[in-house]
DNA sequence: TCTTTTTTTTGACTACGCTCAAGTTTTGAT
DNA sequence: ATCAAAACTTGAGCGTAGTCAAAAAAAAGA
């Protein structure tokens, strides 16, 4: 019976990223301590920094399962939509949408996005953006067999431009700088010179 | 004899700021400490938080003269270069020469761009970016000259655009998820992609 | 089973950003 | 010059993220 240890480790760190999504949902990120988390966990304070190093981890952690599926069930509701720039924005504003349901704990996730501290961190912030990524150049795939994307664009990099211009909008969006119509005006504005080029 | 408050007032947040500047230079953002930093600067502890509400406030604070500095000058270093990429790619890294002189720090600055806390602070990076934009808007009109740049497209939309994707790109290199070269080549690649559009 | 070694857990503790009630200085009125 | 009000400064103290030496638990060896 050596296997004791994985299985007592599994299900500290699972009550411990349950516990912190509990917390983080009901409280906000920085309300939440890490020490009510470990007690939420039945587990003592320093435990909680064995299993993610600081508290940002955990926050990348205890989300990272949910962005994804966000991002992943964005793709067929987008496909819907009639042009490739109607389509990016539906995936994008589909994504937008879960976010919205918790607009100071997105912003602490989008905070990490470009400025990761550790390996185990940067291992999920690059697969969410992988997962982004791959919708996107499904959905500029499918923009060239319409021929609304030229055949010989790199689609990797189109994609990347595409989320760096979501990005840099977003930000000022979630912090509150400008406002829900404001953000859509100008990613719309944005994706739509992207397309033409200069 | 009225004026004695705002003189005084002025000197010290003059002294704290050179005092942050020098800590952070000599030591880092982390490693400095706000009490060495009031210490340094001769007033007590809570004073440094009436002349600017968090450290990361003050972080900008400090660099904000040097970064726009920076931006300024990198202007007519890049229009010697002969193509409208290669004179965006001459601006932007110039300005990244300056960052390079401590990528810890630039890191911590980089990081507070989309996600400001305060007014204050919200106002300086505002003006750090309509800097940077006024002079990719400048290499823009420079490119609708010699026809490299459409003349309808909108420039600020344009140069908006080219700055995200510098900032998708630097935030990983700062980093140290992608090293001086792989950057440099995204960073073309990207700005290729845009100007030829979709 | 008992002992030793290895791994994991723990919570008292530390360091630091930031607050705020009390103290000091400046100002303007008299 | 004197005083009261207003504005500014201050540092002891608070809350919390994160550490680490010691304790507990599990595994391996005898």
């Amino acid at each position: 019976m050596s296997g004791r240890r994985e299985a007592n480790k599994r299900d500290k760190h699972k009550r411990i990223i349950e516990a912190a999504h509990r917390l983080f949902r009901e409280k906000g990120f920085d309300k939440t301590t890490t020490n009510e988390i470990a007690a939420a966990a039945g587990v003592g304070t320093g435990t909680v920094f064995t299993y993610a190093p600081t508290k940002d981890d955990l926050l990348i952690q205890v989300f990272h399962k949910e962005v994804a599926f966000s991002i992943d069930s964005a793709l067929p509701e987008a496909m819907e939509q009639a042009s490739l720039i109607d389509r990016t924005i539906a995936f994008l504003d589909f994504f937008l949408a879960y976010f919205e349901q918790d607009i100071p704990l997105a912003r602490a996730l989008m905070r990490q996005l470009g400025y990761v501290q550790s390996e185990a961190q940067r291992d999920l912030v690059l697969d969410l953006f992988r997962r982004a990524s791959l919708c996107l150049v499904e959905i500029l795939e499918d923009g060239q067999k319409t021929g609304e994307v030229s055949a010989d664009v790199s689609l990797e990099t189109a994609a990347a431009t595409m989320f760096a211009i979501f990005h840099l909008n977003i930000g000022p969006y979630l912090s509150g700088m400008i406002n829900r119509k404001e953000f859509d005006a100008s990613l719309r504005e944005g994706l739509k010179a992207f397309k033409r080029g200069l």
